[in-house]
DNA sequence: GCTGCATGATGAA
DNA sequence: TCATCCTGCAGCA
């Protein structure tokens, strides 16, 4: 499920395993053959993560950059293990200890710091990234003034902020009570506080848990956040046809630039 | 076994 | 706006 939180997530989790390890690396599919070979046997310095974007620095200063897109995948496990590789495995690498597989990932390729830096200034300020030069909310007021296009639509794009996913989308736009086809530029200042406060505060909790809840234990009936149902976790991702959990008025959806959208018509 | 769809992004038209 | 790339799995025959 890969919006911003699994990325950070997925940094964190790896750096502890392969950060100051050299690594035997490959491609089983063959499709990195040239990359995969270009990083065998160099130490891995660290990995760190922008946007949906991660980067795997080596030793010598060659960097992998990985985009996981819509479906790549990593399963890392400790070695050894009975877990197949698979053949559409695009780039795999072990310490003595650990294994990463990666398969079906947007981008994979070894790249140079000032290709990383170009990535990176083309990504708006990231929820997860703790200093920003500038104050992120003016940024986004920035990018914004002057665009009609909905606001649904503004918070998908990378440039704008980097990390959301198609269901972070829909759930602040609910959980802030804005209409996700508001025209960007006559959506307030009030309003871009409020997206960029719940992207930090969800993709935070998100990074955490491993996966996306967003309700509030009492929109469901619970009393704890950890007693909440895998069913539960959403307010109006995918819930059209069913009742908004705090008005009761039927969650609908539609389609923005290709992308489906849901919201309740009441609470927003 | 096949079809279609999905939490993404790009380049051409 | 459309086609394309990447994989896995639910739903259906």
């Amino acid at each position: 499920m890969p919006e911003g939180h699994t990325i950070h997530r997925a940094a964190r989790l790896q750096n502890k395993r392969f950060r100051g390890h050299e690594v035997q690396s490959e491609s089983p599919q063959g499709r990195f053959a040239t990359g995969a070979a270009q990083v065998d046997g160099i130490e891995l310095s660290k990995i760190h993560a922008n946007g949906k974007h991660l980067f795997y620095e080596f030793a010598t200063g060659d960097i992998v950059h990985v985009h996981l897109g819509l479906f790549g995948k990593f399963r890392i496990r400790s070695l050894p293990t009975d877990d197949p590789i698979s053949p559409n495995c695009r780039w795999l690498f072990s310490t003595e200890t650990d294994r990463l597989h990666l398969a079906g990932p947007t981008a994979c390729e070894v790249i140079d710091a000032d290709q990383m830096d170009s990535i990176r200034d083309r990504l708006g300020p990231d929820p997860l990234v703790k200093k920003h030069p500038d104050d992120p909310v003016e940024k986004l007021a920035q990018r914004l003034s002057r665009r009609s296009i909905p606001i649904g639509a503004a918070i998908l794009d990378q440039k704008v902020i980097a990390g959301l996913g198609n269901v972070y989308r829909a759930e602040i736009l609910y959980l802030i009570g804005l209409d996700p086809f508001t025209p960007a530029k006559e959506v307030g200042e009030e309003y871009l506080a409020q997206i960029w406060a719940e992207s930090v505060r969800l993709l935070t909790l998100g990074e955490k848990a491993g996966r996306i809840v967003t309700t509030e234990p009492g929109d469901v009936g619970r009393r704890r956040r950890s007693d909440i149902k895998r069913s539960e976790r959403l307010y109006c991702y995918k819930r059209d046809g069913q009742p908004c959990r705090r008005c009761g008025d039927i969650i609908r959806t539609a389609d923005i630039d290709g992308r489906n959208i849901w919201w309740c018509p009441t609470e927003q």
